[in-house]
Parts: structure tokens; C-alpha cells; sequence
DNA sequence: GTCTATATGCCGATAGAC
DNA sequence: GTCTATCGGCATATAGAC
């Protein structure tokens, strides 16, 4: 690689780092010069303006999951259930998010501070994205694995949604994200109503 | 109301739609001005600084969505069952993140980008929440209606990341925050795998 | 490639007229 | 209560030296 172009990934390293930490309009082009130790004025060497820096950083936050996500299904062996390719993809969205990537939490928490050119920009990988995730689903309940009256398209989202949401609260200190995406799978995947019919009335008084 | 008062809320309410549209540091105290056809000066005789505004905004945010959870659940007969509970708050909630309130979607959307002090003197209300939201999942698991091998906390967080994920993609057009809910309730709630057992491998084919 | 210097403009906040 | 005027600071972006 060239000195420039390691010079700008390094640069976006940081940047995607600091737009997760502080959200978009809050982070100067000088503060993510100083971090590199370098002046304001020398990121307009490697990239023309604010825009083209957090249109990069969305981009490669989707790349890395979608890429993190594919690679994990790819591994796993032919016969292996659709129960398992779901749980293997949830483990890799939520490492990708919460242990690997500033690119893709950024991507999460930015977003939609993003001006609207560099949204729309971003939209086609977000797109190929999630038709990763409809396939999933779809081969699933295809074959019977997921209920037939089951909306893929309103679970999908509740699925990412949840999962994205997990960056504002996850503490790895109360477990990693391979626990955090199993606990979720049980919870989606089999319900958490008891199914012994047991339930008794809302306000029970002894 | 005096007329101070009911200008000091209607500011609030121009900042918590701008806030929710454009993110914190974007919204400048000109533009909230400029709204309400003020000049930013102005704005310094209802407040003391741009942070006592944000903090006003993501307190009323959450005593708007805890106050309508607490309402819903309260117009309940007493023999509601746990699940028509849970399914009653997570309409209520949708309701007021969705169709209700500037308020409660800025408080989602911004949290993240106020200043520390800020979000620490948010923490009580949002605590408060947490705890309607923990007591109602623990009377289900009391009474057997959710599993006692579900981690509550997790569900927790989970549903209500879940369901303030939504701000993200929700469309009116599609259904309303009600039908939503129930949709969410089902998956959730039931699960959505199949539970007849006739499961195929993961990769067939024909 | 990175520097310094600077153009231009908006920001939060304040002072004082009305 | 709202206005006008303004302060000091920091923003993005550019120009040209090295």
C-alpha cells in the first residue's frame, strides 16, 4: 500500500472512531486531524470535503458486516439447520457491531445525521444488505423452518433493530456478543410466553 | 397559561421536532428561533443555554412515553391477562414514539450526542421507565406466564431497543403503531420458528 | 504530503434599547 | 418579552510555501 493510501485509511480509522463516539456534526475536520497528529488543512489532500469522509465510513460499515455475515454463513457446513444460519448470522452482525468494527457502529449512530445526498448515497450497499438477511429468512421459511404466517420483511427489521439498538447499552464486562446474539435467538426464535398454559390473571393478590 | 410559559412551550416543541429531524449540534438556537419567527437573542429570556433546552426535551420525552405506558396499563380491567399487558404498553409505547410525540423520537434519536452532563441528569426519568417496563415482565414471570428461564433484563432491552428502532424505518403508510406492536408482540412473544417439527436441512435442493 | 495562513461564515452567548 | 448589535470562537474550505 502507499504511504497515501495508508495515511487515509488511518485517517478514516479515526474518523469512523470519533463519529461513533460523537456523532457527526460535532467532529471537526481538525479534531480528526489532531488525533493523527497532523493539521486541518492536510485532509484536503485525501479527500475533498467533509461529505466524501462520512460517505466512505458509512459505506465500509456496511461492507465489513455484510462481508462478516456472508463469510460466517459460508463456513458453516451444508447440512447445517436453518435455526443454526440464522443464530450464525446474528453472532456475526453483533461481533461486527460490538467487538470489531467502528465502521458499522458508526454507521449505526450516524446515519440519519448524515446529510440527505450522503443517505441516499449509502443506500445501495444498506440494500444489498438487507436482501442478505431476506434471503436468510426467506430459504427458512421456505423449507418450514420459520411459521408460514410470519412477516419477513416486519421481522427482518425488528431483527437488525434490535440488534443495532444493543450499542447503546451492551457492556462486555456482562458477556460478549456470541452470548448476547444467542440469548436474542432464544428469545425470537422460540418465544418467551411459557407454553405449559399456566398463566394465571394479570393481578394476581395472595 | 402565562404568555412566558406558553412561548417557552412552544419553543420546546419547535426544538424537539428539530432535534428528532437534524441531530443535536445541528440545530443551531437561530434556527429554533427562526421558527417561531423570533430572533436567537430572544431565546435567552426562557433559557439559560442551548444545553438547559436539550435537557428539557429529553426529560418531557420520557415522562410523555411512561405516562401513556402507565395510562394504558391503568384503563385495563383487573383481570387482563400478562400478555394483553405487554402487548397493551408496547402499543402505548409505539403510539408515542410513533404518532405522539417530537419529544419522546428526539429523546431516542439525541441522547447519544448531549453533552455527558446532560445525559446523566436524564438517567432518573429514563430509570423510572426501565423500572415500569421490570415490573411488569416480572409479575408475568411470578405468575408463569413468561418462562422462568428468561433472562428479563435482556428481554428488556431488547423489546424496547426493538421498538425504538423503529423510528428508523417506520412508515404510517404501512400500518399504523398499533398493528406494529401487535406484529412485534407476536414474533416475540410466540417466537417465530415452527413449532410442528417438520424442519428441513438448510441448503436443499431440488 | 504536510505545512502555515487565511477567507468566509455560523455558532452560543451577552448587553442594552425599547 | 423581544429586539438589535456584537463579542470571541470554531467551523469548512482554499492557496501557496516547503
Amino acid at each position: 500500500m502507499t504511504k497515501a493510501a495508508s495515511t487515509k485509511a488511518r485517517l478514516l480509522d479515526t474518523a469512523a472512531r470519533l463519529f461513533r463516539e460523537n456523532g457527526y456534526a460535532a467532529v471537526s475536520l481538525r479534531g480528526i486531524a489532531a488525533a493523527e497528529k497532523m493539521q486541518g488543512g492536510s485532509l484536503y489532500y485525501h479527500f475533498k470535503s467533509k461529505e466524501e469522509i462520512i460517505a466512505d465510513v458509512l459505506n465500509i460499515g456496511i461492507e465489513i458486516v455484510h462481508k462478516a455475515v456472508v463469510e460466517a454463513l459460508a463456513a458453516l457446513p451444508a447440512s447445517a439447520s436453518h435455526e443454526t444460519r440464522i443464530r450464525t448470522a446474528m453472532k456475526a452482525h453483533l461481533r461486527a457491531l460490538l467487538e470489531h468494527s467502528d465502521y458499522t457502529s458508526a454507521n449505526v449512530r450516524i446515519f440519519g445525521q448524515a446529510p440527505k445526498s450522503v443517505q441516499k448515497a449509502n443506500l445501495k450497499v444498506r440494500r444489498a444488505y438487507e436482501d442478505c438477511w431476506s434471503d436468510i429468512l426467506q430459504a427458512a421459511q421456505k423449507d418450514g423452518a420459520i411459521a408460514q404466517n410470519t412477516d419477513l420483511a416486519t421481522l427482518r427489521l425488528m431483527l437488525i433493530g434490535a440488534m443495532n439498538a444493543t450499542l447503546e447499552w451492551f457492556d462486555p464486562k456482562r458477556g460478549s456478543a456470541d452470548q448476547l446474539a444467542d440469548h436474542f435467538a432464544n428469545n425470537l426464535l422460540n418465544g418467551v410466553l411459557n407454553k405449559s398454559g399456566q398463566n394465571k390473571p394479570g393481578k394476581t393478590r395472595t
